[in-house]
DNA sequence: AAAACGGGGCT
DNA sequence: AGCCCAGTTTT
């Protein structure tokens, strides 16, 4: 990261320990890595592909499982170059049973800007490593700093549940902001002069002390700097927000319009979404053709709104045909738990129907100005005006 | 900034 | 069978 914009980053978090804090927890953190690092293979070469191979592997696959995949991958493809002229099938098969193919290829392709943009050198740079195609910012502080030294956090699932329990960060991990400010008191604490052993001994730290469900970590060479353990609450993080899942429905909302330029239109009742608010009817529909017919535009609507029959429609006019082909524009709209695809079907009747209905009624734009609207039936009144 | 993606492993 | 994971890419 440029000099400039990581200072930004800890002016607007800054950690405000001491500098004999900041060296004694360095001091904490790379003694013990010295005496209780992990042997792993990659950690006996200073090769920045093969350190590179390893962290691409290690994104998606447990240690033990890796290592025979990281040996008889770098025998097989011992140099970049190697990877990048490859065939597809010996990369697939050297892959096969890790899982996540997409990012052996982005590796590849990764190989093959390194030779062409690089002159087939690894980047030394974060800028240059984050230029490669499937490295992010955690590979690319990875890479960087166990390889080239470069000062730079390497942020992944561990260390953010160090970080969280440490400072008991109470945001939720998947924020963009709370992985701002963990890089914030990160840069502040990185031995400069060991930023890889840094990084890697937080990894083995999150790896076999402060694990998922190790609340007391005791063995812990930071155990005076969790602010979590010394409070009881290492159990309360991190703070993950469980994701609810958005289920997708496709709808059509029916813009009919009678002769006297009103629109049928109807108030959402308390058992859907948008209760209270005024739309169009609109009706589930589980796909839209590309060839739909007029009748199967109208279906729906017959289906699910009994009081409209099919007399009331027989003058109906779908205005939104070229030709053959149906021009209807569509609106997302998004709720916490729902993503509601609305394509909008706009109807002219010629007959002067006047009379209401049970549960709708007719407006003019005018009028229904007046009336409660959600943004999504704002959205689709705007696309009739135009 | 948020959503989509991805396939092995787990329940 | 379906959910979950942990990072990158895509929008």
């Amino acid at each position: 990261m440029k000099s400039n914009a990581k200072q930004q980053l800890i002016e607007q978090y800054p950690l405000n320990w001491s500098e004999a804090k900041i060296q004694s927890f360095r001091e904490q953190l790379l003694g013990w890595y010295d005496q209780h690092q992990r042997d792993l293979p990659w950690r006996r070469t200073d090769n920045p592909y093969y350190i590179w191979v390893s962290e691409i592997m290690l994104q998606q696959t447990q240690v033990d499982t890796v290592k025979p995949y990281y040996e008889r991958f770098i025998e097989t493809l011992p140099t970049i170059e190697a990877l990048a002229t490859a065939s597809e099938a010996e990369l697939l098969s050297l892959w096969q049973g890790l899982g996540y193919y997409s990012r052996v290829r982005n590796m590849q392709v990764a190989a093959q800007q390194v030779m062409s943009d690089y002159d087939g050198q690894m980047p030394k740079t974060i800028e240059g490593l984050l230029s490669l195609k499937g490295i992010g910012p955690y590979t690319a502080g990875a890479v960087g700093s166990i390889a080239f030294g470069l000062v730079e956090p390497a942020i992944d699932g561990n260390v953010m549940r160090i970080m969280s329990r440490l400072f008991e960060i109470d945001q939720d991990i998947t924020l963009t902001s709370t992985r701002k400010l963990m890089a914030a008191y990160l840069y502040q604490l990185i031995d400069p002069e060991r930023p890889g052993d840094f990084n890697q001994a937080l990894m083995d730290i999150g790896a076999t002390i402060m694990t998922p469900t190790n609340y007391e970590p005791l063995e812990s060479p930071l155990l005076d700097f969790d602010q979590s353990y010394h409070n009881g609450t290492a159990h309360l993080f991190p703070i993950k927000a469980k994701k609810v899942k958005v289920i997708p429905q496709m709808k059509f909302a029916y813009a009919i319009r009678n002769v006297e330029g009103e629109y049928l239109v109807r108030q959402h009742t308390e058992d859907e979404l948008l209760h209270g608010l005024w739309h169009f009817p609109m009706a589930d529909v589980e796909m839209v053709m590309e060839g739909v017919t007029q009748h199967e535009l109208l279906e729906p609507l017959l289906d699910q709104y009994p009081e409209i029959t099919e007399s009331l429609l027989r003058q109906a006019q779908l205005i939104q045909f070229n030709g053959d082909q149906l021009q209807a524009p569509t609106i997302i709209h998004q709720f916490s738990h729902r993503k509601w695809t609305v394509t909008l079907v706009e109807v002219a009747l010629n007959n002067s129907a006047i009379s209401n209905f049970e549960s709708l009624k007719w407006a003019s734009m005018a009028q229904m100005t007046e009336l409660p609207l959600s943004t999504l039936q704002q959205k689709l009144m705007q696309q009739i005006k135009s």
